[in-house]
DNA sequence: GTCACTTGGTAACACTGTGTAACCGCCTTC
DNA sequence: GAAGGCGGTTACACAGTGTTACCAAGTGAC
């Protein structure tokens, strides 16, 4: 649902240090920002606050294993179009069918050779890529919280009056990163990731002006912000109740 | 236009007549309707006159090669979404990987198990069998938009009102790539390789330039397009839901 | 309270991406 | 071979975005 062309950001899930490295290393050699974490627990701590456009999960993890942690990724809305690629040890031909029919996008059998796992990652991102679903379950196609409904298929926000505003593709792009993540917290570094898909450099300030031009277009009063709030500190809040439909 | 006949339709291409009724009749007995032929030529011949759901392509074929023949499926309309699965010889890792790169959704190394082909096949039929217009293989031959429609066979765009209008070559093929992947970003690289068949150049603006005379027809304020949006840095974007119709 | 310092808001600017008119070469058609 | 249409290329105007700078507001020490 991200349209934008920016780098794809990739989560491997893998308990081995050396193999998560080894991967990571070689994807972002090939143009991926890649992040490594070792167990569910981390995988869904990332998943909170950062846009992911697949998952390497491997299927034996400590803790929770990789078959459950993909049943719960498809369940909860925000990640159940998010693609699997699914690492499964030699020779276990049922499981990996398993895990096909679990829900996983793809899989390969450890050990793998780097550059088979990137054609298959990108076997798979070209396939994600396919015509949405009209009334689909994996979230609706409209966001809406204070009477406005921003149209997350046609990127069109109205406001409450009905009337379309005109936003801008970064404006646009931070306003559904808020809307996607409300009555939380969110910092910049975080708010860069779910809306630009990039992490900041040094006295990074992109963020604050483009928060104050969207406050402009959407605050009743730009001077004392209500939907947009800032936190000292710690980032920004929006706080709107946010309801999904179509 | 996915007519009352559910059963998937799958076109196994083989030059080995053992492997093909082999294939076609485990799968046969398993649930789908299956084609088998010999070569690409047949294959072109069987995707002309009916539907097709799936392919499995054999890499090693007499006369024009496996890869060849998935990108001229990928390069024509309607067989760009048709899912490619690829049957190759054992150890040929890098053929494999073009194959992915070239566009097929998956491929399987021979020998291969029965059941591990047919896990793979619903797997992918899982994962495209949503979309609306996606269904393409072979399915309608008109799209219609906001009113408009669009007769694939004829080549021909028709406005709400009813009055044809003429689109040159270029605007036509620029036009069905928007409307078969409605609802998504497409980049330049996209547009280009759907509507054209080649890759950008260095400060290629062609698809721009084409963008704005396909607007000035169909969009009826092209100052303020609302048809085909900008994506600033992403690429465009079709807005409308389409409807595959006949 | 004042002062020093940190943090955030936003105007102004520079740079980059996009829209489109104009142009040019390549077809096709006669 | 001339005429016309099409599509790529170029050029320029303009809009969107990141950066910088400056100011205001918040915070803590005293």
């Amino acid at each position: 649902m991200r349209g934008m062309d920016r780098t794809p950001h990739l989560l491997v899930v893998d308990d081995d240090r050396e193999i998560r490295s080894l991967v990571a290393q070689f994807l972002t050699k090939h143009g991926f920002r890649v992040t490594g974490v070792k167990d569910g627990a981390e995988m869904m701590r990332t998943l909170d606050g950062a846009r992911v456009d697949l998952i390497v999960l491997d299927l034996m993890l400590p803790g929770e294993d990789g078959l459950s942690l993909c049943r719960r990724l498809r369940a909860s809305a925000p990640t159940a179009q998010t693609p699997v690629i699914m690492l499964t040890a030699m020779g276990e031909e049922t499981d990996r069918i398993v895990g096909l029919e679990m829900g996983a996008d793809d899989y390969l059998a450890k050990p793998f050779s780097p550059r088979e796992l990137l054609a298959r990652i990108k076997a798979v991102l070209r396939r994600v890529s396919a015509p949405p679903v009209a009334g689909t379950s994996g979230g609706g196609t409209v966001l809406r919280f204070e009477g406005w409904s921003l149209d997350v298929t046609k990127r069109e926000l109205r406001s409450p009056d009905g009337v379309l505003v005109q936003l801008s593709a970064g404006e646009y792009d931070l306003l559904v990163a808020f809307a996607e993540h409300p009555q939380r917290v969110l910092n910049r570094d975080q708010l860069l990731d779910l809306a630009r898909g990039r992490s900041a450099v040094p006295f990074d300030r992109s963020v604050d002006v483009q928060v104050s031009r969207l406050r402009r277009k959407i605050e009743p009063d730009p001077a004392e912000p209500t939907l947009i709030k800032t936190v000292r500190g710690g980032g920004y809040l929006f706080t709107p109740t946010v309801s999904v439909g179509s």
